[in-house]
DNA sequence: CAGTGAGCGAGCTTCCGCTTGACTT
């Protein structure tokens, strides 16, 4: 083989390989393929923090097949990205490999074009190593922060918990939100819009001011009922309006949530799909370029199809912190085309895709927008209606703006003096606004604009955050809110009570309670790393460390000076209250301390001390329970359950909330009890009730047992039938799919053996690192 | 969420950034 390039991406490496020919053989390396090893702290800080890397298991069969296709080749090409990341892989690609000064070349090109890469073969450089060195100090930064502090917090709080760079400010943004949610209360004010006519013609005007009562509003009106009302002034002025430019990630993951009402990991997966069959360009991306090749196609596509007035070639460069652009803006790869097959969801994200980059290159809308001013006879306020008309739409042909004034009707011809006739005129109360929740989309813009986690870590750090159980995605749907309306008609003013829905957390980030105590927790004892800057100002001596005037080890030695004996002091802080804790009072019973805190599973209210001679009793909070705002009263509420409804048949039927919600239990099973009932009022009979429908179903559940197989039972389960293996003693049930095609109430002893066995045999799949992790 | 409803206690948890799997029970 003469030549091997290696590349990050797979279907990168398709694509490259076509354009090289022959002597070319492109492969992957699929992103890293060396890292810290996973469990350990894998830093040896009296050795000036050597990393200790290793290949990850399920990297080790591509490794082997990189390095035997190197010892072939005659030439190896690292062709990884052009940023830190990129410059890393080539250099574990180096040492891993074993390649040789002489036969290996450093090549980078920002676009998949033939011209880039044939430009990129002929101008090979060596491995930078400070770029390198670069992202290993950002690497082992990282793994500092997030091994030392993660500890802090199970000791202090609870286990399990985590903290890093990236995810703890997230959190803190989400906090600090809902802290200024929780402290703002709602304004009333009036606001009035008319419905006039001019010579027969509708139009809408708006009062500019507010009234701040409803007693101001309602005199306002009613000095209305008499008055004339006149155009004062007309103002025509042209407006321009220019086209956003091309998708990054972030904007891509924003646009899609607010005009598809896509999740951020639907919008990424979905452009995994559509990057892989080649219909766009690379996904994780935080560049506005598009290639020569690109801007020379989507100018022909929109004179071809549009004229050239509508064509404006426009190069847009990033203003965002930290970016690395080693990569093109997302844009469709044959713009030609302004659909795709595929899925509903591929085919929408494709032609909003689309759209966007086509308007990028395409010239301003023109508009002309009217403004009157309405004087009221009797009095000094002014009506204003405002008009605008699409002198030259440009790119709104193809994509328009969401938020924002496009889309404001035409005005009837008004000229100043004129007299017109009002219709309708009504004050409708509002309120003033809290600052809006946080949803996956906007914070991901956030955690942008802070310079905050990468094109490739946005949605995964989404994830991260929620798995934690330090935020949720709000259910509630709000409550609903009384408000006014007072409406001037036929000379006469009448009031009416409306309702209108508000608070709603639906798909809203929200913070729980342990991630409302770790925020304090780290905001308290670690502001430096919490600091909304911080990740900004290390950027700043990374790059310094990429351009050679900075020593990696020495600036991690330097954070390292101040970050561990922080981490040191805290630990040895002996605290009198656990950290979060909130005391509530006294129980009037036993007369011991009630308190609500965080504790091993999770918010609960304990009545007495670890200390006292009788042991503390706990109680969870219930899902919609706070520690912040539970009362004493609520919190000794909660030890009214587990309660003894009574007897049945000789025993005791018990009702108790659960992980799983309020349940029965009974003669040793349990039984869910429905929403409609609670388990403080639950009677007697409405229990026996649940417990007979359970035992039947519990009855139907089982469809087949074996005498030659003891502990097997074939089960009809939530997702069909399913057979169950309990071994001898073992507390756990294993469970085994029936494939598919298979009557199960036909199945034989031998049949369900050999199902068990073969799906013994098969290699099970490398643990997920997910929610499901929990307890 | 293929069963379930803490507390014993040994051993475990954890970071960020590159990439795609093989699954739909």
């Amino acid at each position: 083989m003469k030549n091997l390039v290696i590349v990050e991406s797979p279907a990168k490496a398709k694509t490259i390989e076509k354009f090289l020919g022959p002597d070319f053989k492109v492969m992957s390396s699929y992103g890293h393929i060396r890292d810290l090893r996973k469990k350990d702290f894998s830093i040896d800080i009296d050795a000036d923090f050597t990393p200790d890397y290793e290949i990850p298991a399920e990297k080790k069969d591509l490794v082997r097949q990189l390095k035997s296709a190197a010892k072939s080749a005659e030439t190896v090409w690292l062709a990884s990205d052009e940023d830190r990341e990129g410059e890393a892989i080539a250099w574990h690609l180096y040492e891993v490999l074993e390649l040789k000064p002489e036969n290996t070349r450093r090549i980078v090109f920002h676009e998949i074009t033939k011209p880039a890469i044939m430009k990129a073969i002929e101008n090979p450089r060596p491995i930078d190593i400070n770029l390198v060195n670069a992202q290993q100090a950002r690497r082992v930064l990282d793994r500092i922060v997030g091994f030392e502090l993660s500890p802090v917090l199970w000791r202090k709080i609870r286990p399990s918990l985590s903290a890093g760079r990236v995810q703890s400010v997230a959190v803190r943004l989400i906090c600090e939100r809902e802290k200024e949610i929780e402290a703002f209360s709602p304004e009333p004010y009036f606001r009035v819009n008319a419905m006039m006519e001019a010579d027969g013609r509708a139009l809408k005007a708006d009062l500019p001011e507010r009234f701040r009562t409803e007693e101001e509003a309602l005199g306002f009106l009613e000095s209305c009922a008499q008055a004339d009302f006149t155009v004062a002034d007309v103002n025509v002025k042209p407006l321009k309006r220019s086209p956003q430019p091309p998708y990054t990630t972030s904007t891509l993951q924003q646009d899609a949530h607010r005009r598809l009402g896509f999740s951020v990991n639907q919008t990424m997966m979905t452009a995994q799909k559509l990057y892989e069959d080649g219909k766009i360009t690379y996904m994780r991306t935080d560049s506005l370029n598009l290639s020569e090749l690109a801007m020379k196609d989507i100018a022909e596509t929109i004179t071809s199809r549009m004229g050239k007035e509508y064509l404006k070639p426009r190069h847009y460069h990033t203003r965002s912190k930290g970016a690395q652009e080693a990569h093109e803006a997302i844009r469709p790869t044959y713009i030609s085309n302004s659909t795709v097959d595929g899925d509903d969801r591929e085919r929408r994200l494709y032609e909003l895709i689309w759209r966007r980059t086509m308007a990028s290159q395409m010239a301003d809308a023109q508009i002309e927008k009217t403004q009157a001013d309405i004087e009221v006879s009797t009095g000094a306020e002014r009506f204003r209606a405002e008009g605008e008309v699409v002198k030259f739409d440009g790119f709104l042909r193809v994509y328009r703006p969401e938020d924002g004034e496009a889309g404001q009707s035409m005005l009837p011809p008004l000229a100043a003096g004129q007299r017109l006739e009002a219709q309708e005129i009504t004050a409708v109360q509002r309120f003033t606004l809290a600052p809006p929740r946080f949803t996956e989309a906007t914070l991901v813009k956030k955690m942008e604009d802070l310079g905050i986690g990468r094109p490739s870590t946005y949605a995964p750090t989404i994830s991260t955050i929620q798995s934690r159980d330090y935020v949720v995605r709000g259910e509630k749907e709000g409550e609903p809110r009384l408000y006014r309306m007072l409406s001037l008609k036929d000379g006469k003013v009448s009031g009416t009570a409306l309702s209108e829905n508000t608070g709603s957390e639906k798909g809203k980030l929200v913070p729980t309670d342990v991630g409302m105590v770790v925020n304090e927790f780290l905001t308290r004892y670690f502001p430096d790393i919490l600091d909304f800057n911080f990740t900004a100002r290390i950027e700043e001596k990374f790059d310094e460390i990429a351009e050679g005037g900075l020593g990696w080890q020495k600036e991690i030695t330097d954070f390292y000076g101040s970050f561990h004996p922080e981490i040191d002091r805290i630990n040895s802080l002996r605290m009198e209250h656990k950290v979060g804790e909130r005391v509530l009072g006294t129980d009037p019973k036993s007369g011991r301390p009630v308190s609500v805190k965080i504790c091993r599973f999770g918010p609960a209210v304990q009545i007495g001390e670890a200390t006292d001679e009788e042991k503390p009793r706990f109680a969870s909070l219930h899902k919609d329970q706070s520690i912040s705002t539970i009362t004493l009263e609520e919190a000794l509420k909660l030890f009214d359950l587990p309660r003894k409804i009574g007897q049945h048949e000789g025993k005791d039927m018990v009702a108790g909330v659960g992980r799983f919600g309020p349940y029965i239990r009974y003669d040793g099973m349990f039984v869910s009890i429905p929403k409609d009932m609670a388990p403080e009022t639950i009677s007697l009979d409405e229990a026996v009730k649940l417990v007979a429908d359970k035992r039947e179903k519990e009855a139907q559940k089982l469809i087949k047992e074996f005498a030659e197989l003891p502990g097997i039972q074939v089960l009809n389960g939530r997702f069909g039938p399913y057979i169950a293996f309990k071994p001898d003693g073992a507390k756990k049930t294993v469970n085994y799919k029936i494939p598919k095609g298979t009557e199960a109430s036909s199945l034989t002893a031998a049949d369900v053996k050999e199902i068990m066995e073969k799906q013994d045999a098969a290699p099970k799949k490398p643990a997920r690192r997910a929610a499901k992790a929990k307890k």
